[in-house]
DNA sequence: TAGCTTGGTTGGTACTAGCAACTAGTCTCG
DNA sequence: CGAGACTAGTTGCTAGTACCAACCAAGCTA
């Protein structure tokens, strides 16, 4: 049914994506620095600074993870004085999760640098290829997560 | 010196970034099927069939992954009855990974499922917009590229 | 208050990942 | 030829990511 050129740009396209994931994947697992945190400390850190004080199923619900790999990666980030759980005085069950000064910088700082490779890798673009590439991961992005909707069945949100 | 314009840019795809990422992450994490294969075990398929029967170390080489992991890889694959280790007679010390009949099956699935699924997302696309899409990754891909043998150095190839 | 529900931790398993140490072949040079 | 250097692969160790299941303690509800 459909043009063996869908299937082409198909091919090509996966290709192209596999190396761009791959390449992305290895700057982050090499950046062990990552300012003394690790990819998902890190990415828990930018959910923690953007939501402030969050309950430790909160943050799981908000990165897809389970509350026993949730509460293992907090643990990471309290050894290392990035945040601190605090008791929620609402809730004596929760614990509210909450950025420490060193956290928060940490996480500045590890924004800053990504931002400038980011800009570094687009300034080998035209200015409206910039914003054209931009777009382009956007709809890509869009377009996986659709489907994975689709295929799961669409959960909540 | 740069104008607030790259800046911008920069964020914006660090975020369509990261959310490319994220989602491509889950899809592969949740996709615990991969035809029984984990994401590294398919990826390590893929250069086994490519390269056919390979050592240990070339096959580490190629992945970026140190051999001590890339043995445990192939002790997996080995386990899934996915390879097979032959003896190298050119070299009594290594020894041959080779694609089974099943696992070179199970690669072809795995590759013919995510074809299908980048032809999904690029069906949104108008035809000629496609090609440009793969070209753009492709720049993106080698301005990263670029990017992390700039700063570690650039080792071979 | 008894019992259900919920928030978080802990135990278990599996996989990814690297470094260090080790074994066993291979190669090189005297 | 043989000793020492080198190389291929495995194994031990640590750490992190990830899930499920079991659990405890606190809260809620009837």
């Amino acid at each position: 049914m459909s043009p063996p050129a869908l299937e082409r740009d198909a091919r090509a396209l996966l290709d192209a994506m596999t190396e761009l994931l791959r390449v992305y994947q290895f700057r982050d697992r090499d950046r062990l620095g990552y300012h003394g945190l690790t990819i998902t400390q890190s990415y828990a850190m930018e959910v923690i600074v953007r939501l402030g004080p969050i309950t430790l199923n909160d943050l799981a619900r908000e990165m897809n993870l389970d509350k026993s790999t949730m509460s293992r990666v907090v643990d990471g980030l309290e050894r290392k004085r990035a945040i601190v759980r605090r008791e929620n005085p609402s809730d004596g069950r929760s614990t509210l999760i909450e950025a420490t000064h060193s956290g928060r910088e940490r996480r500045r700082l590890i924004e800053e640098d990504l931002v400038a490779e980011n800009a570094r890798v687009l300034s080998s673009f035209a200015p409206p290829a910039r914003v054209q590439a931009v777009e382009l991961v956007r709809a890509l992005t869009n377009a996986a997560r659709q489907r994975r909707l689709e295929d799961v069945g669409g959960d909540e949100t």
